[in-house]
DNA sequence: GCAACTAGGCAGTAGCACTGTCTAATATAG
DNA sequence: CTATATTAGACAGTGCTACTGCCTAGTTGC
């Protein structure tokens, strides 16, 4: 099919399906000659994913190219693949200015230690906690690795689930796509879920 | 204290308070003069906080003075004062065209019904979820309320530890920047002990 | 009395995510 | 074999957000 029913197909103007194959997000299309191309079935379906990632979980454009070159990456083992997912992340200053300061983390390795967790040095999740943990006290709410190891527990449990639900497709990138799915695009679901259930403790509880 | 000290010990940019002076996320000083003003340790404590908000949580200013909004109403029934609080949400676009489609919901309701969770009609949580789950299907992962109901038990038991917390304090404003704080800006770290978790299962699992 | 500071207003900027326009090259219908 | 439509690729322009700078008139501290 050519870029007009690519367009017409996944809902996504042909300007802007120029634009994602410009900045490396969708692959170019088979060129039949020099002003025409073939796309397929996997475009439609990779510019779906690109407006999910962009639309429904909010990455920026940038982010979700890092996310897809994941995905395309092919990696066959599943843990290293997995290290690549879990490496993203859509906060975009991770670390702008003075990236180097502040070495102690709050505890965060005492976190990791506490729940026996073996993490990579590299994990920008460490220093999202780390983050939150520096601007919670600042803030003059008392809060350390303590108050977050219960939390640690249900991730835990959490992250049990999700790992489950990637057994399945033996083909490297459906297996990737899934764990991208899974991790990243359930991350909206899964803070609603919280909202929902605090809402309704909140109302158990005012009945009481 | 004047702008530029309060500039000073906040660590924002004096045009910067200004413009959030403009936006109504930080109330105003009291005039002293015409071309002159007195700010206070609670300016100073609010523009910590907006900064949070906007650079750790990620809201836009919009999304921020909604909370603020929020934490100034002073509403002293903590019940009230949680609905108002899970109703924000950061990713904007929430309904921007076509809301009324859809009545279905993909079996969010059934969802609510199982965990026997009695929530708003208006919670914007819903939205989400739903829309998550749409997602998902279009892209062809096979994915319902009944997949998401072992993740909502996780999410109620996280709910009841947030709730814990906020037992304590008795001044409304108080309580109301606590639940903001510990519901909000917890928000990135949930989703980083997720992340971390996974990696650490996968290791173990990999390892196995 | 005079430099330094300030409130308020508004214009300008930078970055992001598109969106529109243009050119040269096909494609297709009649 | 024309006339009309479509396309790839390049690049300029737009709309929005979140500031940032500048100006004016007024105030403060020495």
């Amino acid at each position: 099919m050519r870029i007009s029913e690519l367009s017409r197909r996944s809902g996504v103007a042909t300007a802007t399906i120029k634009y994602y194959l410009r900045e490396g997000l969708l692959p170019p299309g088979r060129a039949t000659a020099a002003t025409q191309a073939e796309y397929g079935e996997a475009h439609v379906r990779r510019l779906r994913l690109i407006r999910a990632l962009i639309g429904v979980r909010g990455l920026s454009v940038g982010a979700a190219k890092d996310v897809l070159d994941v995905i395309s990456e092919g990696k066959s083992d599943t843990h290293e693949l997995l290290g690549l997912v879990f490496g993203i992340w859509p906060s975009g200053d991770g670390g702008g200015k003075g990236t180097e300061e502040e070495g102690d983390g709050l505890g965060v390795d005492h976190l990791l230690a506490e729940m026996g967790w073996t993490v990579s040095e590299h994990n920008p999740a460490r220093e999202v906690i780390t983050r939150t943990l520096h601007t919670l006290n600042s803030l003059g709410v008392e809060y350390g690795w303590r108050e977050l190891l219960p939390y640690a527990a249900l991730a835990e449990q959490t992250a049990t689930l999700d790992l489950d639900q990637l057994e399945g497709p033996d083909d490297p990138l459906e297996k990737a796509e899934r764990a991208v799915l899974l991790t990243i695009l359930l991350e909206p679901a899964l803070l609603a879920l919280r909202r929902l259930a605090q809402e309704a403790e909140s109302t158990v509880r005012h009945r009481g």
